[in-house]
DNA sequence: TAAAAATTAATGAAAAGTGAACCATTCTAG
DNA sequence: CTAGAATGGTTCACTTTTCATTAATTTTTA
């Protein structure tokens, strides 16, 4: 196998690896991955409301259901949802205190996952790695 | 951002990235990503047949999954399912020659894909990445 | 400015994924 | 040898995702 081949598997193994560890983490919260990086994409934005297409952006996967996503978000009282008032086609979503709440306990959870694999390799490699993936899909500066 | 989650979560989009687009460009042939995976996987063995196990081993899928995706793969007369002699729990799973031929036309399809990016990294750099995605996960020899 | 085109989000039906329970077979310990 | 545990795979009920369509609003253009 060329390494070319080996190189772009053992990204996607790992990507969707990561996830699925994630998505384990979460379960006894009763979450799953999407809607917590949803509210992950919320709560970077510091209160200020966010549209489906700017979430749906932000997603790590294609997705096209963040409404749904967001539905249950909201059963959970972890968002609210408003019309735009400067765009009626748009909704303003953001994210409730008890979302914010939520998502710290859920951080926590994750952060012990996290700090396993973090001391793997140094600081430099962290640069290296970043800087190659980014080069391979052709966004080198 | 710490340089930590900047790499994992560039890890992360760009292994979704990838499936996502491959999806998309089999779309047209009527066969979904994890699917052509597993006849890459059946392939790559070269007409020994292969258990559910172990192709469940190197997919990104729970075992359950791995079956019903094999049952659309026998729909469309691309694998092949028969009893493990040597162990009647298993199933020994192989590719029919029609399965290999539609990998060869899906494989075309994809090296256009897959061409755009291969030259992005050097042979040293790609070696470089799958090293520091292994070291990441911790399966530094 | 009215009609056509584009944008944004929601919805419904179908497909795929998930976890638990299940069945058959094999292994293991007494 | 046999009862109980373990293994390998499938099935079932449920949830989530996907795709195409629809509805509402805004933008463009003629």
């Amino acid at each position: 196998m060329s390494n070319y081949l080996k190189a772009i598997l053992e990204v996607i193994k790992t990507g969707h690896w990561i996830t699925d560890q994630v998505s384990i983490e979460l379960k006894e919260f009763d979450i799953t991955e999407p809607q917590f990086n949803v509210l992950r994409i919320l709560n970077g934005r510091n209160g200020k409301p966010v549209t489906v297409q700017e979430i749906q952006s932000q997603m790590v996967q294609r997705s096209s259901n963040v409404t749904r996503i967001i539905d249950k978000l909201l059963d959970k009282q972890f968002v609210e949802r408003k019309e735009c008032p400067s765009n009626r086609r748009k909704m303003d979503i953001t994210i409730t205190q008890s979302g914010v709440d939520h998502l710290k306990i859920l951080d926590q959870k994750l952060s012990k996952f996290h700090s396993s694999m973090k001391n793997n390799l140094s600081n430099t490699e962290l640069e290296q790695l970043t800087e190659l993936i980014k080069k391979l899909k052709g966004e080198t500066k």
